[in-house]
DNA sequence: TTCTGGCATATTGTATACAAAATGCAAGTC
DNA sequence: GACTTGCATTTTGTATACAATATGCCAGAA
């Protein structure tokens, strides 16, 4: 044989309970300050504790728990400081990843993004949201894709992970679409004219935006008390 | 009370022996590619398997272990892409650490810096090599310190664990020392003057540097076949 | 009333027993 | 001789029992 390997996917135990907790969390069933108690949840997935206990390692591992020894688990409750601290790190990957990307990138692949620029257009135009923001993390993908670097990829999607948790529906209104598509278009852009710096600077205000409609719905979220916030 | 919290530091067992663990594969105990038998493991380092596995997961987390489904734990092999990777998102976290310190820097700040500066340089002088790392990682730690950002330091921390664990001693040969020491005084400058941008440029060069001495000690290493790289 | 101390209960931490899967070896087959 | 097949052994996976720790309550003292 060539050596070639084709595992199948089987996931383990621990896995398939770290992903059931993930859902919960992101859905809210688990807010944010919550305490997993391990007995309660165990029953709850069909699971026993050990197995359980690994689900928890592999989501503090990712931010997305809080482990006190004897105490036990708990959803972490993101300050706005740690937003702020997640989007900026994420803005400095996009933008290592636009760099990355120019380097790498061939003629044929710039036609795809172009190709996707225009239907993600087309999807702003029809006002299409759901479909705005499939082509939208399409086009993301195949960019963090270019810049062909695991480390940045793996490192990327385990920060956006742990801010899905915080369930925004980044209210996206006319103004900022219309900007945020016309941001797109220049990226584009700057990716086929090769020039990495232009990419980047464009990739970092992008996200730069996002985090601030972030941290402006979390603030309505904390006024609302929704954020499990402690108020004084 | 303020309700701040002091509370004392108490290593949980699974900690402890992912610390251990940790500095096993940083010695080199456990070389790369190395399987490592839960029985086994946990007989030596005087544990039972359940928080043996716990660390496990710790570890694989840090990057520093993969998990094989009912096949167990083994020591990563890192790539030469891998290396890259790691080292190019180091370079972006670093750039970014460089522009929020100087939106952040006090002329306190930039004083002490400045004395660091001038302890590593006498340090130079003297040809001593431990007092340079040691003053070099104060020096790293404080501009660290200085972005002011949870998740971009233990991203970064993780990051570099994950490298320390190639065991190189990046071999610094006195032109390159040279050079690093006057790299880190135009660092001190940029960062005076307020200068984000420069001061990211040299970070990132900086590490370019360091990458490749790396890889360069890497592949001697695989040269001499103690990478456990796979040989056609 | 407020604080302290001690007890009962609940919860997490660890070890271990049992189950499931993988590995290695040897006998049998082509 | 090389390849398969089945079995014994080893190793990992999961559940559970027991230990250690934390939590909450109540009585008693300041």
């Amino acid at each position: 044989m060539d050596g070639s390997v084709f595992p199948i996917a089987r996931s383990t135990l621990p896995e398939a309970a770290a992903e059931r907790l993930r859902a919960l969390i992101i859905e809210g069933d688990l807010p944010p300050g919550a305490k997993l108690n391990e007995r309660e949840l165990s029953e709850r997935l069909g699971v026993s504790r050990t197995p359980l206990r690994e689900a928890f390692r592999m989501l503090a591992a990712d931010g997305l728990l809080v482990q006190l020894p004897n105490r036990g688990a708990q959803v972490v409750a993101l300050s706005a400081a740690d937003v702020r601290g997640a989007f900026e790190v994420m803005g400095a990957l996009e933008g290592l990843a636009g760099e990355l990307a120019v380097a790498r990138v061939t003629d044929a692949d710039i036609g795809d993004l172009k190709a996707l620029q225009a239907e993600m257009e087309a999807a702003h135009a029809g006002r299409d949201l759901p479909a705005y923001y499939r082509i939208n993390r399409l086009i993301h993908d195949r960019l963090n894709a270019l810049a062909d670097n695991a480390v940045l990829q793996q490192t990327y999607r385990t920060l956006n992970a742990r801010l899905h948790a915080l369930r925004f529906r980044s209210n996206l209104n006319p103004a900022k679409w219309d900007q945020a598509v016309a941001e797109h278009r220049a990226m584009i852009e700057a990716l086929a004219a090769r020039d990495g710096a232009a990419l980047r600077d464009l990739l970092v205000g992008h996200l730069r935006a996002k985090q601030q409609a972030v941290l402006d719905s979390m603030k309505n979220k904390d006024d609302k008390n929704l954020q499990g916030g402690k108020v004084p």
